[in-house]
DNA sequence: AAGATATTCAACCAAATGGTTGACGGTTTA
DNA sequence: TAAACCGTCAACCATTTGGTTGAATATCTT
């Protein structure tokens, strides 16, 4: 239970695991759809969505021959928790917020 | 700038790490004292205090023969708003705080 | 000067990570 | 039924990570 957050700060580290979340923070996506945007392949992309499971942040559901990648972003809360302990970090105000999500995006 | 977001996560993706950075909220330690309660090596200990410093997570400063660590949380800050981005996260609390130190501790 | 203390370095090891390609098993479409 | 599509699996490779031990360096103490 405690050792998740291993797993959800692991995952973390990877920008293009981050790249994805953020994707799936518009709406849901199929597998392929998420792996259209990078270069690398199709099977790499499975494994870093496996990564994404096992840590909890997304979920997959398979209808027909489709996999659907759905944001779990409860998962973040126990390392939320943890990263703000030592913070005294002022609430997130919407500029920083989306200048961030640009720089993520580009 | 960017890419350290990707260290400090997987800085933290460790419950050592984790747990030196509690021990660090206390006060500022020697090398030897951080890896006092820890059953590893102290050249392992050594290792994480690079990573954490690599990540901007800690300083160190030597003073005669002995290297004091010190905790930097803004170096935390990009990655807290990352996160709560995601969140909508409640506010936290102390309850919710004390327990985890609890169980980080032990 | 010699000895003890603090910390890192170097070499090594096992396991995990992030990538590849090719084959495979389901599912849909023609 | 055959062909196309969706996604994972298996085998492989290079790099990183987390640990070890023993030697090296630097500083303090006697």
């Amino acid at each position: 239970m405690d050792k998740n957050i291993d797993k959800i700060f692991a995952a973390l580290s990877d920008p293009i695991r981050r790249t994805i979340l953020v994707m799936l923070l518009e709406d849901d996506m199929a597998v392929t759809d998420v792996a259209e945007p990078f270069v690398i392949s199709l099977a790499a992309i499975s494994k870093h969505l496996g990564i994404l499971m096992r840590a909890g942040l997304i979920s997959q559901e398979k209808r027909g021959r489709v996999k659907w990648c759905k944001l779990e972003p409860d998962a973040m809360r126990d390392a939320a928790i943890w990263m703000q302990s030592f913070g005294q970090f002022e609430a997130v105000n919407l500029e920083a917020f989306e200048k961030f999500l640009d720089e993520e995006l580009s």
